[in-house]
DNA sequence: ACCTATGTTGATAC
DNA sequence: GGTATCAACATAGG
């Protein structure tokens, strides 16, 4: 699930139910998760402060905190933020906080590839899918040798875009993902720019990138919801690529 | 039972 | 430096 939407979705979760809440304690017992910190480390130095911002840039938030560190939280491959919910009878709550007033913030993913950690290092990340501008877009995208689908899932190039969104948004675009990045044209890379942007507009408005409208076909005998062509399926940049070989036909 | 797949990212090797 | 591959985790499904 958690791609720039899910993300972003989780933010504002925080921001309404758990900012002004002051933390009475921490558990970081999951040094996978809160890897490089030993156990008690965030807990140190977060129990006491009160959670006053939550930001996002890409599918990467952090925390601030009056009276502590700013705490990184990443949902990785299948984490969410749950707040005010019954701890997890499975050991999935890898993380979580518990506020003066009883309630509770906590990291819940079963596979366990979240990860917690204080001052978070955001200086590799890229622009924010959803924000960066028409002259970054180009900058950044449109150069190498790499795969056009390769290149906007590069979250130091931009962040926020995941598997799913990419294949929806050249999908829009009508672009190939094995296009060579460094080979767009300025208009395609406007195009591409203004379709993810729409695309990850309607994902977050409409409750995750599930609901957009190529990835229900993303499937064996999935088919083109634009031209009825059977999609194809493959490899690029190391991850299953589904497009349409009439839409989106190489160059 | 065994094999493959899965929304992410980071370390490593060329 | 840029790019490709594999591994980290845990579960679900054929």
């Amino acid at each position: 699930m958690p791609e720039l939407p899910e993300v972003e979705y989780a933010r504002s979760l925080i921001q309404k139910k758990a900012l002004g809440r002051r933390i009475a304690d921490v558990d970081d017992a999951d040094t996978w998760v809160c890897r490089p910190h030993a156990p008690g480390e965030i807990a140190a130095a977060l129990t006491g402060a009160t959670l006053v911002e939550a930001h996002r840039q890409g599918k990467a938030m952090w925390l601030e905190a009056d009276g502590g560190p700013p705490l990184g939280v990443h949902l990785g491959m299948a984490g969410r933020i749950v707040v005010d919910e019954v701890r997890s009878t499975r050991g999935w709550d890898r993380f979580s906080l518990r506020f003066e007033d009883g309630g509770s913030m906590a990291l819940r993913d079963k596979r366990r590839l979240g990860r917690v950690v204080l001052d978070p290092d955001l200086s590799r990340l890229g622009p924010d899918a959803a924000k960066v501008t028409r002259q970054e877009f180009r900058e950044r995208v449109g150069r190498g040798r790499v795969a056009l689908k390769a290149r906007i899932m590069d979250q130091s190039a931009i962040a926020g875009v995941g598997n799913l969104l990419a294949d929806e948004a050249l999908w829009r675009a009508r672009l190939s993902p094995m296009r060579e990045a460094g080979s767009m044209t300025e208009a395609e890379l406007d195009d591409l720019r203004r379709a993810l942007r729409t695309a990850t507009r309607r994902a977050t408005v409409r409750g995750g990138v599930h609901t957009g409208a190529l990835i229900p076909h993303r499937q064996t005998g999935g088919r083109c919801p634009r031209c009825g062509a059977a999609l194809e399926r493959d490899t690029v940049g190391g991850r299953t690529t589904w497009w349409c070989p009439v839409d989106q036909a190489q160059v």
